[in-house]
DNA sequence: CGAATCGTTGACGTAAGTCAACTTCAGTGG
DNA sequence: CCACTGAAGTTGACTTACGTCAACGATTCG
């Protein structure tokens, strides 16, 4: 289908647009980018890509749709960690016989590429690719620090302040991997799996997402978010020089 | 001074224990360890051992006293992401040139080790010491489950709920490392540092420690918490199978 | 002996949860 | 075509968990 070819297609522009973000990339890091990245594959909304407790041991980069990463309690409560959208490498853990702490699933219809031949090529020869092994490395740091700003959203913030604060985070790198137009994306979250994230019911999540349209803040339609004022989301997500 | 001779024999045998508890140690790595150890070091309650942003090259083990890894809101709230007591390895990173996205402050007064030598010397030589090499690993992988651990007792769990289940992780990781006495362990944290820590105000850590001493649950005096049901704490830290 | 710092208590306010009803809408099938 | 379905969003009435404020003990310390 061509549909899978564009969506693949858009898919590789969005993991280089991320990687080009996070270092300087050489000329042998995009020859090796563009030939070692594996097989495409494609899931269907619900499927469990890693399995709790599964080794990491086969990352890929996610070429379209959304996975989240999350934990559910015994009695059937659920915590979602992170969100992992277009150009995002998922399930990659540098030290080796490491084990998925939480469940990588699909939220949307899925399309990623294999990343594990083309690490394991960079991981043996770092200095021949300095800016992919750097590139893993401040991927490895971006996910522990949206751990913990996962902490102070639902350790220190007003619900309010919750939604800002992870919205903005979306916003910030849909922009960076050239997802989404001007200051919008599209957001397949429902109300209920934004609850999960930020730590409150559907209920309230619907009241503040009402709250923050009647403030001119966000605008939905059509399962596209856009921002209508830039600045104040930007302002939530900045880190005390 | 023969406390601080006291206070860093007891350390190192925390370190040890800690370490063997994670994986198995060979004669080469308890000898490096022995010998390789940095210069003891002491540091006053509110030292801050890493500053945020800080470079991750000189990790220390924690031989005596708390340490806090926390974060400040420009507004004055701040979230405590996690503790290190006795046997803790603090501020190691595996990703060279790696920051720390939080501040590590010393909670008490505090000995520790200088441990970037040693980590080194097994770094550069990982199949001569295998224990040591799995250890670092084993190290980092708890410390992203604590932050995992963190977000649930935040965002999914009641206060009461929060409290016995971070009660009970440093039960575990106090039984484990050989420190405290049968139930119980020293805890010198304020009702307002776990309120930092579990998200919740000093007022109401107060009246959940009352009811949980009402339930049976525990017993505190000087500057002591006793485990009256572990059995009741212990589950509450159990993973889903 | 103040003077901090920490813990405790009560009265009260509020953010957020719960429950239940009712929309809206996409999809399905007769 | 329209009735039926189920999932998602919306709303109101009510409850509750937790925060805030302020006062008051208990300890420790110089």
């Amino acid at each position: 289908l061509s549909d899978l070819a564009k969506r693949t297609a858009d898919g590789r522009a969005a993991v280089l647009r991320h990687l080009e973000s996070l270092t300087r990339l050489f000329d042998s890091d995009r020859e090796v980018l563009g030939r070692a990245l594996g097989p495409v594959g494609s899931h269907p909304a619900g499927h469990e890509l890693i399995p709790l407790d599964a080794l990491l041991d086969a990352p890929v980069f996610l070429l379209s749709g959304w996975v989240s990463r999350s934990v559910s309690l015994p009695d059937g409560r659920r915590q979602i960690l992170d969100f992992y959208i277009a150009g995002d490498l998922v399930g990659h853990c540098s030290r080796p016989t490491s084990r998925a702490k939480a469940s990588y699933q699909c939220l949307t219809n899925v399309v990623c590429a294999g990343a594990t031949e083309l690490i394991a090529r960079t991981h043996d020869q770092p200095q021949r690719f300095p800016g992919l092994s750097a590139a893993w490395r401040a991927i490895e740091d971006e996910i522990e620090q949206r751990l913990i700003d996962q902490i102070i959203r639902t350790g220190r913030m007003l619900a309010h302040e919750r939604m800002v604060h992870l919205i903005g985070d979306l916003s910030r790198r849909h922009r960076r991997a050239g997802l989404g137009s001007g200051d919008g994306f599209v957001i397949p979250l429902t109300q209920e799996m934004l609850g999960e994230a930020v730590g409150l019911s559907t209920v309230h999540v619907n009241r503040v997402l009402q709250q923050m349209r009647r403030e001119r803040i966000i605008r939905t339609a059509l399962g596209r978010l856009e921002i209508l004022n830039p600045t104040l989301v930007e302002s939530a997500i900045e880190r005390p020089h």
